[in-house]
DNA sequence: GTAGATGCAAACTTTTTGCAGACTG
DNA sequence: CAGTCTGCAAAAAGTTTGCATCTAC
């Protein structure tokens, strides 16, 4: 019940090794690995298999119904909550630091445990944190 | 442009209004509204402008691949981050203390906006927060 | 009356699966 | 060598669309 480590998942795995910090549709995904030696079947059982080890995280965006794929470096991410820019796409983590101080006042004001791994903050980061924007046909300030 | 109170909307948002703070997928809809007059077109149609008009979020969860549904009340629902418990799937909100404190947090060490509609944490709301359990097959603690 | 919505069926898109052959450890 | 994985093609599942008809306002 061991994973092989097969060309096709060094394929995926290093097309999102090369994208950090991005998400991708499957079908941008496959789109991004025409030219190499990947059969479809081939993408979808590896994103399955990477999502189930934790090196990949899955993504729903607003405004459409697409699957978005990101990578997740074990080293920086284990643990680390995200936040995801709606304007650029770049993604973060939280400061440790400021980690257990979202965690104390969600359990403190709410009685909930946050689980890391699993949560995505969304808003703006720092550099898109000050400019208006366009995004899904509506205006954010 | 504007939007018909038709049957088949109102089918629809009956449906959800009878299910606050839980999550359906496309399929358990259309399953669930079988006995009624409404084709999935007009569903799909309807989730779409719904969830475009705010009335409805669309969610993503570990493990598959499909898309889920929940509404949004906007008297209680607008402007607050959601709680979602991994355990037992339910909904609640930040109240409004707490989310200040989450939003400054942010601010100071992460010079991150949070944007409070887009986000959704994750984790163990106070109920489920004391005992372990399975999900995807891993055991939580 | 008219803009907008519906149902139906067909067209698409996306994802899964069975199986024989190929590859990994 | 044994257990896994792959490609292919077919099937299944999920979603969108065109069009004639119907409904809401």
């Amino acid at each position: 019940m061991r994973n092989y480590n097969t060309q096709q998942r060094k394929i995926l795995l290093d097309f999102f090794r090369s994208h950090l910090d991005e998400y991708f549709s499957t079908s941008e995904i496959i789109g991004n690995l025409k030219e190499y030696d990947i059969s479809n079947s081939a993408i979808y059982r590896n994103l399955s298999s990477l999502e189930n080890d934790g090196k990949l995280k899955r993504i729903s965006k607003n405004g459409d119904r697409k699957t978005y794929y990101q990578y997740i470096d074990s080293s920086t991410c284990k643990g680390h909550i995200h936040l995801s820019c709606i304007k650029c796409g770049i993604t973060t983590h939280v400061s440790d630091r400021a980690s257990e101080k979202l965690a104390s006042v969600l359990k403190e004001y709410n009685s909930f445990t946050i689980d890391n791994d699993e949560t995505v903050i969304y808003g703006l980061c720092k550099k898109c944190g000050g400019s208006s924007f366009v995004l899904n046909s509506k205006l954010f300030r």
